[in-house]
Formats: C-alpha cells, sequence, structure tokens
DNA sequence: ACCAATCATTTATGATGCATAAACGATCGA
DNA sequence: TCGATCGTTTATGCATCATAAATGATTGGT
C-alpha cells in the first residue's frame, strides 16, 4: 500500500471540504501558517509559501477584504508589513478543521475507536518526521 | 491528527516523484486505470478521469506519442477506440511505483517494520472504504 | 544630510491547465 | 435512408501561477 496512492480518492474530498471557504488553497495555506506562527512578516509569510512578494499582495488583498487577517507596520521598521489573523479568520480555519474532521470520520468509518488510535499515532509519527526533514531542506507546502 | 494534512508535507514529494516521468497527473492516472482495468474503451476513460472525450483525445496523443499506449478500434463497433497499456506504458508505472515507494520509506523511517505493517493494514481498509463509496457516487479522482 | 538598500506595491506579460461548445467524418442501429 | 453515437478538430474562455520592471515609503550607513 502505497501512502501516495491516498490523495487519490481523498483529493475531490478535500476540494469538497475547501470550496465552501471560497478560499484558495494558498490563501487557505497562508492562514495556517498564521495560526501556527502568529503574526508574521509579510515577507517571511512569502518565504513560506513559495510565492513571490509581489504575488503575495493579492491573496493578502483578498484575504483583509474577506476580514481574516489585518495588515499593520512593524513599528521599529515601518516598511515591514505585520500579517495578523484575525478572529473572523480563526473561525473560518475551524470551520476547515470540522469539515476536515469530516472526511477523517467518512473515511475510518470501518475502523474501530481504537484502531483509529493506533492509526492517528502512527501518522502522526510519520508527519513528524516530515516536518523534520521539511526544516532542514525547506520546499513548497511545507 | 487529520488526513488531510498528510498532503501538506507530502504534495511536494510527490510532484518530485512524478515529475522524472514528464507526465501530467491526468496522464498518469490514465495509465493507472489502464493497469487494473486492462483494455478499454476511450469512453469508458473519459468517464473515469472525468474529463471531456474532446480533452482526452490530447491526453491520448502524448500518451501515443510516447508509446506508452496503442490506440485500437472495436471489431464489432469500429466507432469505439480500445487504449491499451504498451509494454512500455507498464514500464513507466513500474518507475513510478519506486518512485512512491521512496516516498514511504523516507516517510515512515522512523517507524518499525512492524508498525509499518500495521499502519499499511489500516490504510487499506480506509482506502477501500473510500473506493466503495466512490463506486456509489463516482467523483473526479476516483 | 545624502544615498544605496529594503520592503510592499502596482502593472504588465506570458505560460499552463482545465472546462465548454460547435461542428465534422466515420460508423452503427433501426 | 436516417437519426444517433463515437472520436476528433477547432475555438474560446477562465483561473492559476510565475516572472519582470518600476515606484513610493522607509531604513541604515556614511
Amino acid at each position: 500500500m502505497l501512502i501516495a496512492q491516498l490523495g487519490r480518492g481523498l483529493r475531490p474530498r478535500i476540494e469538497q471540504a475547501i470550496a465552501p471557504t471560497g478560499l484558495r488553497p494558498r490563501e487557505l495555506l497562508a492562514l495556517q501558517h498564521l495560526r501556527e506562527r502568529g503574526p508574521s512578516a509579510q515577507q517571511t509569510l512569502a518565504d513560506l509559501l513559495r510565492v513571490d512578494p509581489s504575488n503575495l499582495v493579492g491573496v493578502l488583498n483578498d484575504l483583509e477584504d474577506a476580514d481574516l487577517i489585518v495588515r499593520s507596520r512593524d513599528r521599529a521598521d515601518r516598511r515591514r508589513g505585520i500579517i495578523e489573523l484575525t478572529d473572523q479568520g480563526g473561525r473560518v480555519l475551524q470551520e476547515l478543521d470540522r469539515a476536515l474532521h469530516g472526511i477523517d470520520d467518512a473515511v475510518l468509518s470501518t475502523l474501530t475507536e481504537r484502531e483509529r488510535a493506533t492509526l492517528n499515532g502512527l501518522l502522526a509519527r510519520a508527519v513528524e518526521a516530515v516536518a523534520g526533514q521539511c526544516s532542514e531542506q525547506p520546499e513548497p507546502g511545507c
């Protein structure tokens, strides 16, 4: 069984879960980064998302128009933009989490609670390894 | 732990594994379908891939130019095109399998052999459930 | 105080992938 | 013979994405 093959059945479900937010994958990734790392410099965000800074502007414009983020300026260096998640942005992420959990429930419905627990444990260790390798040699999506 | 979150770390690796083939995801999906179901009617393939028949033509042209498939006609109904995997196509799929197995090895390197076995077992049952739901209500990627 | 560098931004451009539609030739079934 | 089916060609539009050049505001160094 190949882990990569999981995506073949999962992709449509994930797209369906993302659709209600009306946001593009990139914009959701930006929100997730902001939730994980707190208020971040715009430049840092561009690096994380592997997006050209000039293109990040449009992404942030959309998110700002939807009141999911707020822009401010670093007081120590007013050139730097500080991007922060709004309460509304946090709620959107929570909705997304719920939708994704729904996928888990659907896909793992044939597993017992105990089996799900062991599966989650093993996957958690696996993604932890992936995350570690990501920090060493960053790549898109990490 | 969300299964959907797996893709965040896996996507770049999968893209990297696919890149050497020079094929697009759709074309690889077509090859996989052909391997699983044997020689198939072109129309069936279009349904499986959720692609408009007129767009499938270009996909098959590429695959045919690369000698990965062969086109023929159904003798009982010469309107119908029969698409078949070539030996070369099979070899490309095997290369892809090897690359994807490499991802498994990298991601699951921190797991013992026994843990990998149980993980594979649980995932196999999960994807089986997904496949069953796919057959009931087909969606893209199924 | 001047000046080069940095940061966000605007604007333009092109490539790519994907979806949709219309029309055509070949072929089939009635 | 005639309508329907199948693969195909062609055209069109849309969305995403990458890249580049130029600008205004701001900074730090000299």
